[in-house]
DNA sequence: TTAAACTTTCAGAAATTATTGAAAGTTTAA
DNA sequence: TTAAACTTTCAATAATTTCTGAAAGTTTAA
């Protein structure tokens, strides 16, 4: 398991960029050394890459797993866990995008239905009021969000790319249709 | 500066989520408040509302600025400064994505086109070449995003709401035209 | 069964991040 | 100028998170 200068530069930027992606070092260059890794891995390869302990590398691994971004393989006759990463570029992109908004925005969610269903509507002072109109605007953002969200999963990849190729473009064609749909 | 009890649902709920959305509870507790407060508010208000330090709330918000998500007011006759959030939520949807796209993908843009700038196309092992083939396509991947969301940033909140409501009906819509344009 | 070959757990240690509060810095009015 | 009314900084400390490695748990082959 010796890796290149590239492979090592692309390790150590997902382990800096680990905490702002909501995940710690470790587990960023687990993940890194896995998408890179045309071979599965097991725990010991993984621990010797990136000099880390072996409890260190099953945590990471469980992390991942929850996130759906590594799955396990097996080989005939042997009987260690051999770790793999999604290689799609594309899936990668769907799952973390479907992970941070379960992990980013569905507890807010459900907090922010809470908050408005117990509010007694009436009986609010001014600046009562003004909070939850906020928080009802954010409320619909949310849920909005969510739903396109959820809409734009059943997409498939290859028309996700050209939409996004099409760019603004798109949204401009889309106000057109939109507009005349409108007025019938 | 006493707060109701859905408020305080509202500031604690803030201040949790802060670690998974990249800032810490206090940040996230005076971005709350800010939010939900009608009137713009001064240091020593935001600290007495939060039990928290002076010092803290200064912190806190250098870093609301450095986001984009909180600006200063003056009142006459009042050297203080008072502080209040963006109040409409799609301009601060808008605002956070695009800081976190800075954040979290533009460093990682950066390192990946620098490593396969300097890479020696040649003589590479079949697992290097391997590695550079996921560092492109996630370079693609995020150079293509990066561009979608600049698109978006123009187009008004008015018409991101109805595409948002047309939900994966849109994105039919252009399949068809896609379609008809690569046939001409 | 047993034991070998694994993986997971978890208490304590190390590392990192957040917080306080006093001191230093800044701005404005007189 | 000075001093009052602020804000910012930063060293020390507190809190939190991460990591290690030994012990416990699991699985499989014989």
């Amino acid at each position: 398991m010796n890796l290149s200068h590239q492979e090592q530069k692309f390790i150590f930027h997902f382990g800096e960029m680990g905490s702002r992606w909501g995940i710690n070092r470790t587990v960023g260059q687990i993940y890194a050394l896995l998408v890179i890794n045309k071979e599965a891995l097991f725990a010991d390869q993984i621990a010797e890459a990136l000099s880390i302990s072996r409890g260190n590398v099953s945590m990471g691994i469980k992390e991942l797993q929850s996130w759906r971004l590594v799955n396990v393989q097996h080989k005939p006759g042997d009987r260690k866990d051999y770790y793999y990463a999604l290689s799609d570029a594309w899936e990668m992109a769907r799952v973390i995008f479907e992970e941070r908004r379960k992990r980013e925005i569905e507890p807010t969610l459900s907090v922010l239905r809470d908050i408005l269903l117990e509010s007694p509507k009436d009986e609010l002072t001014e600046q009562e009021q003004y909070a939850e109109q906020r928080m009802q605007d954010i409320l619909d953002l949310l849920e909005m969000v969510t739903q396109w969200s959820q809409d734009l999963q059943k997409v498939r990849p290859e028309s996700m790319r050209s939409l996004m190729k099409m760019g603004a473009g798109a949204i401009r064609m889309l106000e057109v249709k939109d507009r005349v749909k409108s007025k019938s």
